[in-house]
DNA sequence: GTTTGTGAATAGTTTCACAGCA
DNA sequence: TGCTGTGAAACTATTCACAAAC
């Protein structure tokens, strides 16, 4: 079933199997099966084996799947096998834990450089990164990079998805609770922490096949 | 389309619709259409009419939805007119920003208490809030806690979902990027920062459409 | 005239079950 | 024999278009 549209749903468990992967690899595991990494990770093992059927050449049948190989494949497929740089706007509680955050470089992402409005945090350095002054946000693509981090207060954060996209953005990963307008060609994932929260009471009281009225 | 089951679509857009409400109210608006509050959020009108149309007696046709009602509906339905304790394990960059933030009490949501494995942190006080000993984590449940947010490391994360359910927790919000086993009755959401900044590079290169949340 | 509510059509995703290869 | 890869079936969600309500 290789030359067919990826579902977005594929798209979006690619970086799961990707983590499995890498986890098992790092447990000195050099290949393994459909069912290993399903039990690992929590899916079930046709699901894996039909995402990756929309790509092709995967794995070998009657034997599983090589891990160094999946691996890269994956990585190629999600485009993640050059690095990436990203730009943080918001030096907060949140940005300020985002910097210090090592799981970016599980996927080859570094947070490059880091944008305040405060006077106070402005030239100074957290995780090694220099804060700079928002006012001065020039062109990031000079720079190498190409997606954005937002981290300020909603109030502030359309304002910044424009000032990042004019500065040649591509991508942003949003933390602000709010949706976000960008022109065509622009991406935006949006992580509402509290919202994700708000599903919890739902599943947990009832259940989830109830009847309402 | 009354007495039906409730598609997982629907229950995850339901917050978006009730941030965009809580929006408009906020602003002074005291009714709605669909497509005003379509517009506000980035979602398609008749995808919220048709959200609704799963609870029946939502609006007015001609007329529109009273913000007010609309808002006291939606938290009845996802359980959060109550207010929701919740018990923060792991104190550190992450735990300590979740601390801070504000965005919890827009749908009800305290963090009531706090644990850390780190003498240091044990006793003191982050955020008006005691952080306890993880250690003697006994009966949440008794001190009216029923959700758990889990921010500590990948290799802890499963033992403090053990220690969360076993204290009576019914619902857990999982930081650590690791799938993590629970008993039926308990609902885990995760949210796997990384992992969600993994899927842009696929997009910004294929230039595709925006998401909403 | 305006806006909701919803059946019906379309599109997309999950699940099965098994052919085919190592 | 063991495990992958994948058509086809079953299921779920999105989208349309319009009747009914104000």
């Amino acid at each position: 079933m290789r030359y067919h549209k990826i579902p977005d749903e594929t798209v979006r468990r690619l970086p799961v199997y990707l983590r499995g992967a890498l986890h098992l690899s790092r447990g000195g595991v050099a290949s393994t099966s459909s069912k290993q990494l399903a039990d690992l990770i929590g899916v079930e093992s046709w699901q894996i084996r039909k995402d990756f059927s929309y790509f092709g050449d995967f794995g070998t049948p009657g034997v599983g799947y090589n891990l160094s190989s999946l691996i890269s494949r994956v990585n190629q497929i999600l485009r993640l096998n050059t690095g990436h740089k990203a730009a943080l706007v918001g030096v907060g509680n949140l940005g300020s834990a985002l910097l210090a955050f090592p799981g970016f470089r599980t996927y080859g992402f570094e947070i490059t450089a880091a944008f305040d409005i405060d006077r106070r945090k402005i030239g100074r350095r957290k995780a090694g990164v220099l804060i700079e002054d928002i006012a001065s946000l020039g062109l990031l693509s000079t720079r190498g990079i190409h997606l954005g981090i937002i981290a300020v207060p909603e109030a502030a954060s359309q304002d910044v998805a424009n000032a990042l996209v004019k500065a040649g953005i591509k991508g942003l990963l949003n933390f602000s609770p709010r949706y976000i307008a960008v022109p065509r060609g622009v991406k935006v994932i949006t992580i509402d922490i509290a919202m994700d929260l708000a599903r919890l009471p739902y599943y947990v009281s009832a259940g989830r096949a109830v009847e309402y009225r």
